[in-house]
DNA sequence: GCGCGTCGGTGACTTAGTCACCAAGCGCGC
DNA sequence: GCGCGCTTGGTGACTAAGTCACCGACGCGC
């Protein structure tokens, strides 16, 4: 459709598992996603791990615009969590794009308005909602089509903000309420009505 | 300095503790701030409060960001903490400036990353500091010059997302440690280097 | 000086997080 | 196909944080 977008955007592309950068690297480029999902995650001093959110195709990484825009490093970390295809605009190019391409421009804005709303759920999630709520509120999001979470028990932790045997024990709840059933590396959603109840909390 | 700054941009003036806007509200425009602060905080269902961030002049708020971005309503409730001064640029204008002003670009661009790093760093607390650390921050972050905080325990309880019960009784602990006074309405920082170690985890 | 609204203190209890440890599942090399 | 070691998950015991209910103390207006 376009032709080749600029002179300085170089191709991108990479397994699942890469790491794309960590806390206090310098930031390379902007990364526009054509195929592929970076999960973004910060890590605290004592160990606990948090996602802060994914970056999907049409998505902007918060973190490399904000790593551009102030000019400096990264304070989180970011891995391919499936192989990545899409573009690198190096900084140069990213800021005349946003200067020259009022469709650029919009779509990084909204993307960047859309994340930070996402972002304030999260605050107000760890700010107020159960274990239980947040804990049927990532199960549901990350689902497959059959209703299987491969996920281990320390990953949910992460998802959530919490640690893997406060999960352990609540998907145990669970399981008791025949609203899940569990196995090793995998939760198979049995009730997805209940547990989207849940996740309203209540 | 710079002449009339445009056509459409709107004086703002107000007093202190005047509601800017309310969840749901449709947003009027983009405020450049010149004189005062603006508090922008989010209440759960269940009644908790957590203040999200402060607007100081040159600041930017995100949530009129978002909203302006994406043709959205507000999701956060946003009071003047003092008298404010300013202009108020309505959407239009806004957008215009965006594409033709670098300057402006870049100003709304630097303010928005900054925003972003404050809130990961809301994220990070909420998500694994101990409340002794967040409320010894608290209080360092909002004493004035002689060292005193002119704050209820509720609304210190807002500005680290948690109850005013817990917020009395760690206020306690540091009183019987020596570290702050207490009297009604008011902490008095009497050891401001501890509190920074508490801050700090210790 | 009385009444009332705000502010702060406290006990009793629930929920969440931490620490230490163990057991089951699974891949791998031999 | 046996044993080894790593990953994953389960559990008890404890601490930290949050909730609920209630009360007392202060401060202001009448």
């Amino acid at each position: 459709m376009t032709p080749p977008l600029s002179s300085g955007a170089r191709p991108l592309a990479c397994p699942a598992g890469t790491v794309l950068f960590r806390p206090d690297d310098v930031c390379s480029g902007f990364v526009m996603l054509a195929e592929g999902c970076i999960r973004v995650s910060l890590t605290s001093p004592g160990g606990r791990e948090i996602v802060l959110y994914r970056v999907h195709p049409g998505g902007v990484c918060l973190q490399t615009f904000t790593c551009l825009a102030e000019g400096r490093v990264y304070s989180a970390e970011g891995i391919a969590e499936t192989e990545l295809k899409g573009e690198l605009i190096p900084p140069a190019e990213y800021e005349r794009r946003l200067a020259a391409d009022p469709d650029f421009r919009r779509t990084v804005f909204t993307a960047v308005a859309h994340r930070f709303a996402d972002f304030e759920h999260l605050v107000e999630s760890l700010a107020s909602a159960s274990i239980e709520s947040r804990l049927a509120e990532a199960l549901l999001a990350r689902a497959d089509a059959r209703g299987d979470v491969h996920l281990t028990h320390d990953a949910l932790a992460a998802e959530i903000g919490s640690a893997r045997e406060v999960v352990s024990r609540q998907l145990a709840r669970f399981e008791r309420a025949r609203l899940v059933a569990l196995s090793r590396g995998k939760v198979t959603l049995l009730a997805v009505a209940a547990l989207k109840q849940k996740a309203a909390g209540q």
